[in-house]
DNA sequence: TTGACAAACGCAACTAAGTTGCGTTAAGAT
DNA sequence: ATCTTAACGCAACTTAGTTGCGTTTGTCAA
């Protein structure tokens, strides 16, 4: 994987140390298409025999959010998500049923438009914004 | 408020008792413009001298919920919002500083373009979308 | 290679949102 | 007025996320 190795390097050049920890998680990243929780990263890692504490994922997901490297995602529970940035600006498939997670690539161009009629309107400076849709997906449909 | 007695009308429909909470709790978001999370509703109804239980505000909502009376909203934090769906189906402006928050009409032809488009593609029903708009607010841009 | 320094870590204790079980209270029908 | 049960409060719990502090361990320079 190139990608992970640009990630590696972007964090040497932040005096980030390539700890154990740290160069799992970005594989882990790597290797998962969908948003990971934290309790996820931990079970995930725990298979890989690696024994971290929430405490040091929550850190270090900070970490990476400033450099920009993950960002939070938002789907229906009460967790928060994370992703790694470089999979691109996309939106989600939310099955309510079984819960598995899909991206999606919207055409945004009316949202956009939408965006920028809301932001001179309101006077609201408009930094980012969440879509997700929720429905059924194939196989759930098929079950019942 | 015509609008809250309709509520009360098809509560009573529902073989549901009109309690001073339940009674409350609606009247409370008739008044409120803005989405209300559980911590909200009882600091709310404690300044009306209404000691009600967190337990039974979730479980009102949920009643509420199921009689699609209210519905839920998820904002930037972990916390769930709850509104009247009488409001009419809407999207919102958070301000990352403040925290406020202001309902906004979106033309959803365009999304809903998009949503017909990956659900016959990804064959998923959908059956609802979330969209919210982050940034930051005209009395917070003048604030720095 | 080794020693020093700070980044990164683990642990324990905490907060806050949300859930569950159970015994009690009170709305509304008879 | 009484009875039934929906609705309630309380206590105890679970889970996500946070904080402080003492310990470990990358990394770099000697």
């Amino acid at each position: 994987m190139k990608q992970t190795e640009e990630i590696f390097s972007v964090l040497r050049s932040c005096a980030l140390r390539l700890t154990k920890t740290r160069k799992a998680l970005i594989e882990l990243f790597s290797r998962h298409e969908t948003p990971l929780s934290v309790p996820d990263i931990v079970r995930e890692l725990k298979r890989v025999q690696l024994d971290v504490n929430k405490t040091t994922v929550y850190r270090e997901l900070e970490r990476l959010g400033k450099l920009h490297i993950v960002e939070t995602v938002r789907l229906g529970d009460r967790k928060q998500y994370y992703e790694l940035v470089s999979r691109g600006h996309h939106h989600h498939l939310v099955c309510l049923r079984c819960d598995r997670v899909a991206d999606i690539d919207v055409d945004e161009t009316g949202l956009l438009l939408e965006e920028r009629k809301v932001s001179r309107e309101k006077n609201f400076a408009i930094v980012r914004h969440s879509l997700e849709f929720f429905g059924v997906c194939t196989e759930c449909q098929s079950a019942c």
